[in-house]
DNA sequence: ATTGACACTAACGCAACGTCAGCGTTTACG
DNA sequence: CGTAAACGCTGACGTTGCGTTAGTGTCAAT
């Protein structure tokens, strides 16, 4: 029979956890002393290893008390439905991942970007500057040749290119903002996104879907643009967020 | 100026949610009826677009107070601290996985495995039982010429091999109960796991990394080997499990 | 004037303990 | 044997981000 202290040395865990599993009756001492003192048999010992075990593995202690509790309950069930809920959660965590990836890609070159002028509006000098950001990555993944290549792209365009570009986005927009009512992902909203992202491609540089994604966040997540762009309409910039996201996750596989 | 349900609804949170912000003072609305209802601002609603935006990523709500109330703050080392913070959850997730894979596995074959017999005491029926648990999954990985190996393998022992593999076997728990004190990544007590691990490789199956670890497992899961196990020493079946996990965690690479 | 629809403010609930606070018990030491 | 240190006990609040009543007030329409 061990005390409480012994119990939870023995075991790695606070009194704290032991009072607590005994109250929600997790867990009972085998016996008490006369003066209320909590007696653990080596029996208690065991079982706690069994539930520090499913604790382990994340199940919550009500499913724990559950499965001890009962014989008969379905432990494989119970396993199998947690592993999924796991899943889950790991998918879920890894796309917070991916997002912050892309936060940070953006905020590094943010330094570049101090000019008050937005995207939609960038003169050719900052565009060639946001595409910078993304120089380093880009080549690294299809060689140096192709940064360069934007170089040539931006700087070639003449005024009157410029605003004819210029023209083709406030289009893309407008017929995004009058879709926005049906949602995020409805066709002709990913339609117009997709033809965004092609022009992007064509005009200032390879606009992969990480890239494209990060842009995205960019929209949320610097007030700079996001206010730029909530000038066609309140919340656009968050719709185009959801929309290019929504893009992303489609063309991923 | 908009009042607190259609703020909920543009935004796709509950009202709730939005009292919560304000009481919290990480969004106060921009002004108040004469009723005291809550009227939000088009700037409010940008404000909450970023609330929201770093919520997706994970952020908790303190950190969001931080990073609007003073732009100041470091938004690029806190999204950096964060991330190491989802990568560390992302792993601990994976090793839940990774355990109840194994014991999923081992519950799989459970009903094969219904003698009264533990493992340490096992006779050659059940050891080949034990192994077949793991067969599909050895099929899979070194094709099937293995597992029939291993059939032989345990059936050709005679009675006093099988004697001799007990004593063995005994010597080795031993060795690790003495070293217990030290703690289970103790070097006397890795070399001791190891020579099990070898132990099993030689005489029953190939035991890789994966299929040791769910033996670990095993060992705290199971009552009937639990039991066992603490027969040599209270709290053997659990310190034996650590010292598996930490063994095949250091000869991962 | 009544009736919905909508708004407000408490205040409890959840998960799993951490962390005092206030007070009794056991043990070791002089 | 007295006393102090060490240990034990029971509340009860704090944490995180709201969900969920509960009780009550306001506004627009009939």
């Amino acid at each position: 029979m061990y005390k409480v202290k012994e119990v939870a040395e023995i075991a790695g865990v606070s009194v704290r956890t032991l009072h607590h599993y005994d109250k929600i009756g997790l867990l009972h001492p085998g016996a008490l002393t006369d003066a209320g003192y909590r007696l653990y048999s080596d029996e208690n010992l065991e079982v706690l290893q069994q539930i520090l075990f499913f604790k382990e593995i994340g199940l919550p202690l009500e499913e724990i008390k559950n499965i001890l509790d009962r014989p008969d309950f379905d432990r494989k069930k119970t396993l199998e439905v947690h592993k999924e809920l796991l899943l889950e959660k790991k998918l879920r965590i890894e796309k917070m991942i991916q997002t912050l990836d892309n936060t940070l890609q953006t905020l590094k070159g943010g330094r570049k970007m101090e000019s008050k002028e937005l995207f939609n509006g960038l003169s050719m000098k900052e565009i060639k500057e946001h595409q910078a950001k993304y120089a380093d990555e880009v080549r690294d993944k299809y060689g140096k040749e192709m940064t360069e290549n934007v170089d040539k792209k931006t700087s070639a365009y003449s005024e009157t290119d410029w605003s004819d570009i210029q023209t083709t986005t406030n289009e893309i927009y407008y017929r995004i903002i009058a879709n926005m009512a049906k949602g995020p992902d409805d066709a002709e909203v990913q339609t117009a996104v997709g033809e965004w992202r092609q022009l992007i491609t064509e005009r200032y540089y390879d606009c992969t879907l990480e890239i494209f994604r990060g842009l995205g966040d960019l929209y949320v997540a610097d007030e700079r643009f996001t206010k730029n762009l909530n000038k066609y309409h309140e919340n656009f910039a968050p719709f185009l967020q959801e929309a290019i996201h929504h893009y992303c996750d489609q063309h991923k596989n």
